[in-house]
DNA sequence: TAGATTGTTAATCGATTAACAATC
DNA sequence: TAGATTGTTAATCGATTAACAATC
């Protein structure tokens, strides 16, 4: 069992969740790292590296119980524990967020929805009631959510994350390309870059068009 | 100018991109790598090393010019070449995207839009007329998009992407957890995959949690 | 010119892969 | 027991950081 994780191998947990998922869903029991492997796209032996940062879930001889190490993972990421969350922004992208993720089955709990369009207030969105922004301080105070989705405009990000870490919030979920800068560095901000992630595709696309033009010139 | 540049390198591309827009916005014309590294939390090391993989934009004694750099990495990201895209799947997570992202600005244009529901078929977003699904093929024949953008059910993506890459799609932004798993390895693939996002943030503020519990124990 | 800061080479660090003894 | 496959140590590879000469 290790000291300190990787960054690099916490983010391919979530994968390998994925795939054992998978792999009950569809009746299997047993893999070896040689097999997972082949289906991530990764070596054997990384996989069994990355498993022993957590402990030796595997047999020497048989390889992985599928269900047992499905559960470890789960276990390890600490989808069991269930964090209470609100989200701040019920725009088409809230409202996309609200729709396609199954927070329970990601280790959290909605327990609230904000936004300061008077219109939306109010509306109810996958049985929670819209709360007005103003609000939020009060809430956080009673109810002491621990993390908090954010999914409202790039400039109202940063300064709706400083209040919401004031509030005692200690993880982040951010949408926008505006910056959750905190004061302490610590607290978890995880970005979802929309036009990042485009960038790259384009950046991407145009090495391969290269590479098959040249193709075509030899 | 190196041969092949790391992932990780183009990773970051965007993300410097991101702040010298902001810069640039800002009025700032000058910037050296120890500022931007500041900025972007890394070194200034790196900042170089990153920048100089593509050209020697700076000058010594100086540092960057920021519009210089900021049209050299747009040009490095092809920003300016507009690939065609098209989209399929029109629900909440399709519209949210299509309201949320500037494609003109990431390098793409978006030239259709697809969809398999009656009652979404036909209505107008964006500008863009909700075209049949059944009528993709025709449609890639005549117009030969570039890319696609998949914002449907996870079941349904495996074999519209493999079919698209027949269809001669040659770069894939997917946002289901589904694989888009091609014939062609060398098609680059941008996966977005929210519930892993999720599920490191829920590991990360378990790390927290721990670290935290653990000092008070002192 | 003196000061600042780049571009680039060298050193370090960390992550991935290979190898193999342990053992089911 | 023989075969398979893990857990783990060692080797390799790549990425990051440090250092410094070049030069604006």
């Amino acid at each position: 069992m290790k000291e300190k994780v990787s960054l690099a191998v916490i983010n391919r947990l979530p994968r390998y969740y994925r795939y054992l998922g998978d792999l009950l869903d569809a009746g299997i029991t047993k893999i070896s790292s040689q097999e997972l492997s082949e289906k991530m796209g990764t070596t054997a032996s990384q996989v069994r590296q990355d498993l022993n940062c957590f402990g030796g879930f595997g047999q020497q001889g048989y390889g992985y119980n599928v269900e047992l190490l499905y559960k470890e993972i789960a276990s390890i990421l600490g989808l069991d524990r269930k964090y209470t969350a609100i989200l701040i922004g019920v725009g088409k992208l809230g409202n996309a967020i609200l729709n396609r993720i199954t927070f329970e089955k990601r280790g959290f709990k909605l327990i609230a929805l904000f936004d300061n369009n008077p219109e939306i207030i109010g509306q109810e969105v996958r049985g929670l009631k819209v709360l007005d922004v103003n609000t939020i301080d009060d809430f956080c105070r009673i109810h002491k959510p621990d993390v908090a989705f954010l999914t409202l405009p790039r400039e109202a990000v940063p300064g709706m994350a400083i209040r919401l870490e004031k509030l005692g919030i200690k993880g982040f979920w951010n949408f926008s390309s505006g910056y959750v800068k905190l004061e302490n560095k610590e607290i978890p901000v995880e970005n979802v870059h929309l036009g990042d992630s485009l960038m790259t595709l384009c950046y991407r696309v145009n090495e391969l068009e290269k590479k098959l033009q040249n193709q075509n010139k030899i």
